[in-house]
DNA sequence: CGGCCTTGTACTCAACATGAGCATAGCCAT
DNA sequence: ATGGCTATGCTCATGTTGAGTACAAGGCCG
């Protein structure tokens, strides 16, 4: 039969997103299923294992490293990918995400090959609420930040942007072949980061990463180099992750806190009833910023986002606050209902 | 080799976009390649011909029908998703678009198949300025709202909205299985096509389509049907596509309208130099609405998205329009460079 | 019990953005 | 020059947004 062939393989991957607290959390295994590799059949069910020789452990450190969920697509069962998805989930984790939404499909060559067969891999966004997770390959929770400390501002500006990315970035820039290339470098990095004019852009997560993998300041930009070198600033970078998955999650990041503004998503991850501080803490959470809180209570309550229950919490330290519930409504009454997100332009405050 | 297997065609298509005066043109093959069938190799060209038995034409009127330019991924030599796609679009059309975005990922079992295979297609948008096109598969300029007429608001609400559209979807919503069957129907129809209290949003396009789909109301929605009933008031609800090729459209067409408001994307569809008023007609094109004037004007200019070069235009039938050109420094000074639509409230007027 | 700390909630204000329309400028054809 | 046309400048009312002040209503502690 025809040319030798390289087998390709459609996974289906998840980004699983909840809210502990003041912490988004992302759902990783860290010991991931195997992949069916060259020459096996497809579609059928993975047996959970360890990691085996022409599996995931391709490259080095990939063994230990954290994954998202995984499994490939069933050409004759999965009716649609969603429902192939909603299975991996189901039978990886036990939970029953109610949002997903398709991500992206990555498919780069050399950034996410498993064994020898060319890996397509179609990228689901979950939101759910926390919940107990078990099944093989050890689920857990991981805050997303520890991915991507950079991400987050509600302390302020991290740290790490002036000590080690931006000397790093700009030493990377200034290496270009050309000038024409540092100058492109340059522009996109400030760009991306907000650096000179620039204002810095909560979304834009994927740029960012993609920025620090080219100048291979993340561990994975090594992974497959034939000589791999040692990436001394990474440990700076956040914790790496197996294969692509952390682009995939810079990937979801960007999505969510796009979404927030104009599309009631936050409510997927919060009980039905919520205090407004509650409600803020996540969308704060999520956008790894601050926000203004009179402004955001105006925001939410006069923009018919959410209805008082009548119901109080007292534990609240204070004064007992309402509780609210997401008023549903708002889908018929505005056309992208959400969160324009009230920044607050100085230091700190109430 | 393990169970019998079902073929896996990863394919890339493109939605090409250009801008024809004031209409939207997408790229349309009318004699589409073929598609390597079960068994046979993938990746390797694909060799233009008439239908054959195995191919486009497994329903009735397949064959006739307009399809995008579309071919699938080559496993070995094709590094990334996007590099696979610029090389099937450069042999199918000449054409070498600039901007180039990836949509979502369709794999419907029963929307796509081609042959035996199961077919997961990877759409992307292109956008451009128009050109000659030729190669094989008679590739040309179709105006997007031929497959849309309900999206082009330009010259008021569209008749066939209220002719033909809502009396169909609401019998289609009122024969649910059961009562809350029919409640959800009515409010996702209420909020997709803008009844009730709720507002038209020019963006849902996909909503929109999917909807006329599941109600029966399009043609492409009998394809698949064993006994392939006549869509009765489907000549009203535009003209259909091969497969699922009019829902991709519908994707590109909702991305491209949401992220006019916040990339500056349109410059893409122009020459480097234009009229404001000519600005101002293609973002009216692909918006499908009617904006005001001089609101736009203000927002464009004190925006600082584009800049004044001096020339001017003098076949206005009027005063001569001075030239303006895309403003790249903006992409350093505002997080969200885009224009943000100044709707016009009221009937017409200037 | 009363002060004080904590969080919740109401309201005000200035700055800015947005929708709408009037008025004037400058070309062409008659 | 006059009228028709599009271009462009400017005003105005209203709405939205960032920021802050003030007061409410619990718990805790002396």
């Amino acid at each position: 039969m025809s040319p030798p062939q390289v087998h390709i393989v459609v996974g289906l991957s998840a980004v699983i997103v909840a809210v502990r607290g003041e912490t988004p959390v992302v759902l990783t295994l860290s010991r991931p299923l195997e992949v069916p590799a060259a020459g096996e059949a497809l579609g059928l069910a993975a047996v959970p294992s360890a990691v085996g020789a022409d599996g995931w452990a391709e490259h080095p450190g990939a063994a230990e490293r954290d994954a998202i969920p995984f499994g490939p697509l069933d050409p004759v069962g999965d009716r649609t990918l969603e429902l192939g998805l909603r299975r991996w989930v189901r039978e990886q984790t036990r939970l029953q995400p109610g949002y997903l939404e398709q991500l992206y499909t990555f498919a780069d060559r050399e950034r996410s090959r498993v064994g020898s067969a060319r890996v397509i891999s179609v990228a689901y966004l979950a939101l759910t609420r926390e919940e107990e997770v078990s099944g093989a390959g050890e689920p857990r929770w991981v805050p997303w930040y520890e991915y991507f400390p950079w991400e987050d501002w509600r302390g302020g500006r991290p740290s790490v942007l002036d000590r080690h990315i931006r000397p790093a970035l700009e030493h990377w820039a200034a290496g270009g072949s050309d000038p024409a290339v540092s100058r492109t470098r340059h522009s996109r990095a400030a760009v991306a980061f907000g650096w000179g004019s620039a204002p810095w852009d909560p979304n834009r997560v994927l740029d960012r990463y993609e920025l620090l993998y080219e100048a291979g300041l993340v561990t994975e930009a090594w992974d497959d180099q034939p000589n791999p070198q040692p990436p001394q600033a990474a440990s700076a970078t956040g914790r790496p992750m197996a294969l692509d998955h952390r682009r995939i999650l810079a990937t979801a990041m960007e999505r969510l806190r796009g979404k927030l503004s104009y599309r009631p998503v936050v409510f997927e991850l919060l009980p039905v009833a919520f205090t407004l501080l509650r409600l803020q803490r996540v969308v704060e959470a999520l956008a790894g910023d601050v926000l203004h809180k009179q402004n955001f209570r105006r925001l939410v309550v006069t923009g018919g986002l959410v209805e008082a229950t009548g119901a109080v919490e007292t534990n609240t330290g204070g004064r007992p606050a309402e509780l609210f519930a997401f008023r549903r409504e708002v889908l018929l009454e505005r056309p992208a209902p959400g969160l324009g997100l009230p920044r607050r332009k100085f230091p700190a405050g109430q």
